[in-house]
RNA sequence: UGGGGCGUAGUAUAAUGGCAGUACACCUGGUUUUGGUCCAGGCAGUUGGGGUUCGAAUCCCUGCGCCCCAGCCA
């Protein structure tokens, strides 16, 4: 895969520095460490470009590690899911993914180093005394009762710890630092505690499991990792991990943080999205309105899509929220080159072409992408009766209305120009079908005497046509930022999918057989339903709407 | 004075002592066989105050505001 990008940001400096003094021998590793305990979302994509992306731009490499310290809450389908999203967004980590799990025989020795140095202590407080000693924000901690044990009781009842002598909480092992330290992280922390859980890849081999502040650094360590980039939220853990890394005296990685990606009418948080998922508010972790990078797949996002909205957003360490609009862009501006046009009526009003021959079938030249020549065209069949979208019809126009109405001519794209004589309704006054004549002499939609026709409709042919599900998506929130103020479900848009079940496409799309989404003509992107459509019945997920200045204009004047 | 971090158009980001630039959003106009794309133009910004300097978003002082931390979660 090629170079992303280019802008500056300042991990990008830290590198280019570091590789100036050649602190790290030029060497650049990083590392994307994901607790196997949910499905990624477009936050972690932002973490995963940037990781990633900086070690291919700078000849480097950077890990996929599972950090799978608790067994409590981990399992393989999210290890299978988070493979299957890193590699669909394109990156690739060399061999097998890494797991903290593997480092675990490391970690206890090392733990076992600590003690022997009397550094760490066997705990017998329980969680709530442990929480009342430690202290407040400003106040400090007292020391634990347990905390001057000899090295040789220490080494024993780590063992038995180990070993499983003692229940779940019983004894913790913990870090001796500094009760009165103002970063609560460095008033003795927890290093291990008892867990006679089952592991997802260690089985029952261990009842004993590294907290996060203690495992993570000696990953980073063990892996040579060079620049350990992580979360605004543990710049204040930092210190811990020095301190760890210096005790044993072992390889020191440099942690860089910097500030998650937060978007507007939008949650990121695994316990919110799984809210949703629970409770039914939408279909899945996969489900097209979720911003997990499933939902995200299967909505119609391209890996590009994402991986060029990740740049763009740019790497701080302000904490700030990123206008969904320019993930949507993202998605169309890459589509805008690539995606096959094809004519899809959502709304099918039928239109009789008064003057055209009763049986006759005859194929049109249609362009498959304006943007790309090589796209090629494929042909269209035109027959006497199609079909075109209720909305481009109105009875009554405002001004600036270019669509069609009595007595006015249109461009049936790519085919004839037509215009509209009668409007017939059925007894309940709903419009039912429009009778047209159509100009013979404007074959592929253009005419000799080069008279001006500003509307141009898209349409299907009642002969020949295949009918499709689609599903249209809006945003999943109303609300701008709907975690402030209140319970964010309070701000569920109800809208937020809208089924057609009656829309008819050109037969083309029989197969579905693209893998990016189609671009229905003046409508939107549409994706293929990589779960409900089957081939005889296609279901389709708008991914995103066109820019549409009519609807705009709409709006604006009311 | 508990500790840590952050303040640049509406939003997100560049500019590291030398003309405050870019993208998204928004608004005009042009082109157009998608009211798409594209093109041209526009709107709009350095958290307040003071200081250093020929010159400050940038350096110093001092306010103000926002975020994170008291799991045997990560």
């Amino acid at each position: 895969m090629k170079k992303i990008n280019n802008a500056d940001n300042f991990i990008r400096k830290i590198i280019d520095k570091d590789n100036e003094s050649g602190k790290w021998g030029g060497r650049v590793h990083t590392r994307f460490p994901p607790e196997p305990n949910g499905y990624l979302h477009i936050g972690h994509a932002k973490s995963i470009c940037l990781n990633f992306g900086l070690a291919i731009e700078y000849d480097g490499k950077c890990n996929l590690r599972f950090d799978d310290t608790n067994p409590l809450k981990e399992e393989s389908e999210y290890v299978r899911s988070i493979i299957e999203d890193v590699s669909w967004l394109g990156f690739e980590w060399g061999n097998e993914p890494l797991y903290a799990s593997d480092y675990f025989g490391q970690m206890h020795d090392f733990a076992v180093k600590l003690i022997q140095a009397g550094n760490a202590y066997v705990c017998d407080l329980d969680p709530d005394q442990v929480k009342l000693q430690r202290g407040t924000l400003k106040k400090p901690g007292i020391n634990s009762p347990y905390r001057n044990r000899s090295i040789d009781e220490n080494i024993d009842l780590f063992a038995k710890m180990r070993s499983g002598e003692f229940a779940n909480g019983e004894k913790t092992l913990r870090a001796k630092i500094d009760m009165a330290h103002s970063n609560l992280n460095m008033r003795d922390p927890v290093m291990y505690r008892i867990l006679h859980a089952t592991h997802h890849r260690t089985g029952d081999d261990w009842c004993i499991y590294p907290m996060y502040d203690w495992a993570h650094g000696l990953e980073d360590s063990l892996e040579k990792i060079t620049h350990s980039i992580c979360t605004l939220e543990f710049e204040d853990h930092r210190p811990l991990y020095d301190w760890y890394l210096d005790q044993l005296e072992t390889y020191h990685p440099q942690q860089i943080e910097f500030a998650r990606l937060n978007l507007n009418y939008t949650v990121v948080s695994k316990r919110k999205l799984k809210r949703l998922v629970d409770d039914g508010f939408v279909e899945g972790w996969d489900d097209p309105r979720m911003p997990t990078i499933s939902g995200l797949r299967r909505r119609g996002y391209t890996p590009e899509s994402i991986r060029n909205f990740s740049e763009g957003v740019g790497v701080t360490k302000r904490d700030t929220v990123v206008d969904v609009a320019k993930l949507e862009n993202s998605l169309r501006d890459d589509l805008n080159k690539r995606s096959p046009r094809v004519m899809a009526v959502l709304d099918p009003l039928k239109v009789v072409i008064t003057n055209y021959p009763d049986n006759e079938l005859e194929y049109v030249d249609a362009i498959n992408n304006p943007e790309d020549e090589s796209a090629g065209k494929r042909k269209l069949a035109f027959s006497k009766e199609i079909y075109i979208e209720r909305n481009d019809f109105l009875e009554e126009p405002p001004k600036k209305f270019f669509r069609l109405s009595p007595g006015k001519e249109v461009r049936l794209k790519f085919a004839y120009y037509i215009t509209c004589n009668e409007a017939i309704k059925d007894e309940k006054g709903k419009l039912i079908e429009l009778r047209c004549t159509y100009d013979a002499d404007t074959k592929g939609g253009r005419s000799e005497d080069g008279r001006k026709v500003r509307g141009t409709l898209h349409w299907v042919s009642v002969k020949e046509n295949i009918k499709a599900e689609i599903r249209l998506y809006d945003r999943l929130f109303n609300n701008e930022h709907p975690e402030k103020n209140g319970d964010f479900i309070e701000n569920i848009n109800e809208e937020s999918l809208k089924v057609i079940d009656n829309a008819v496409l050109e037969r083309s799309l029989h197969l579905g057989a693209s893998d990016l989404p189609y671009q229905f003509e003046r409508t939107g992107y549409f994706k293929i339903d990589s779960k409900n459509s089957t081939p005889d019945k296609l279901v389709f997920n708008r991914a995103v709407s066109l820019r549409d200045s009519w609807a705009r204009f709409n709006k604006k004047v009311g």
